[in-house]
DNA sequence: CTTTTATACGACTCATTTGATCGGAGATCA
DNA sequence: TGATCTCCGATCAAATGAGTCGTATAAAAG
């Protein structure tokens, strides 16, 4: 089924979102911390918070500590593409085992395999296809969220 | 990792190995069996035939019990596309669980998801790939097909 | 400086999917 | 008719992914 798996999901909104409130409304740009996100789309805040901890460790996203941290992107959104979330999330990218082996280590098929090629083929064009997608695409027209519940109580302390 | 399962591994090998003996050369058109494939292809017997048994309910190939039975291909090798082995096999296509989800039982994150709608357009770029490429291409020196990017209306929209 | 609050990190458990296997039923050819 | 070969359905085991728990570390507030 070619599904994506929910570290990916969860991983993409998180994105989505630290960006809109990074660069939605630059007069309001501010930190959001993963209780937020957790509570904002109900993922569970533990496992959110792994995969929010994978995207800091390769760069993507950078983390602040302590009370009023949380995650800024660290890089634009127009260089951030699905394909390298994806990628750092679930490894590299390969519809077939045989994907990315080396000449040696060949499978069981390999030597009358018949579908490889054409397989191959098709893996590069999905990769292009994930890779000419930005975050920034992912934003297009989408308006500044408002966050009720979380939103209030921090306006308050925030000046 | 979008891999695909086995099972469209091995489906996907059979179906062309059946088309080449049945359409490669017309004068020596001849029946293939599950054991000759799997001795071809080194995969484990009992799986594959797991496998052509859910290919032969679905239409696209026909079964010959008995001795001197095995197996023909049910349409014209020009009309059977990846996109259907890969439905039959692993079922419908969805690189996200609320894919094919009907307005009541929407996820948790629904009301919020801010990523569907982007997915969505990825998922249908995937799909038509994978259904303009058929085994008939896998088959013959047929080049194959060139995909146009889902970003790129949405690209010439910088903000 | 101490306390409080939040993130960082690793190890662990549980559930789902996938891969693989076994025994039986039906059909064909000699 | 009978023996063989095939398809077929149900079942079992392994691998992957989803989710949880507990502790350590860092920064802000008092």
């Amino acid at each position: 089924m070619l599904k994506l798996s929910k570290k990916t999901d969860y991983g993409l909104m998180a994105l989505q979102h630290i960006a809109a409130n990074q660069y939605g409304d630059v007069a309001r740009a501010r930190v959001v911390n993963t209780k937020e996100i957790a509570e904002e789309y109900h993922i569970p805040l533990e496992l959110l918070a792994k995969v929010l901890q994978t995207l800091a460790k390769s760069g993507l996203i950078d983390s602040h500590n302590g009370p009023k941290g949380g995650y800024l992107l660290g890089k634009n959104p127009r260089e951030i593409t699905i394909a390298q979330v994806l990628e750092i999330l679930e490894g590299p990218l390969g519809i077939m085992d045989c994907s990315h082996e080396k000449e040696g280590d060949a499978c069981m098929q390999r030597e009358h395999c018949n579908i490889r090629t054409p397989l191959l083929k098709i893996q590069s064009s999905i990769y292009q296809l994930l890779n000419n997608m930005t975050l920034q695409d992912m934003m297009g027209g989408t308006p500044l969220i408002t966050i009720q519940s979380v939103a209030t109580e921090q306006q308050g302390v925030e000046r």
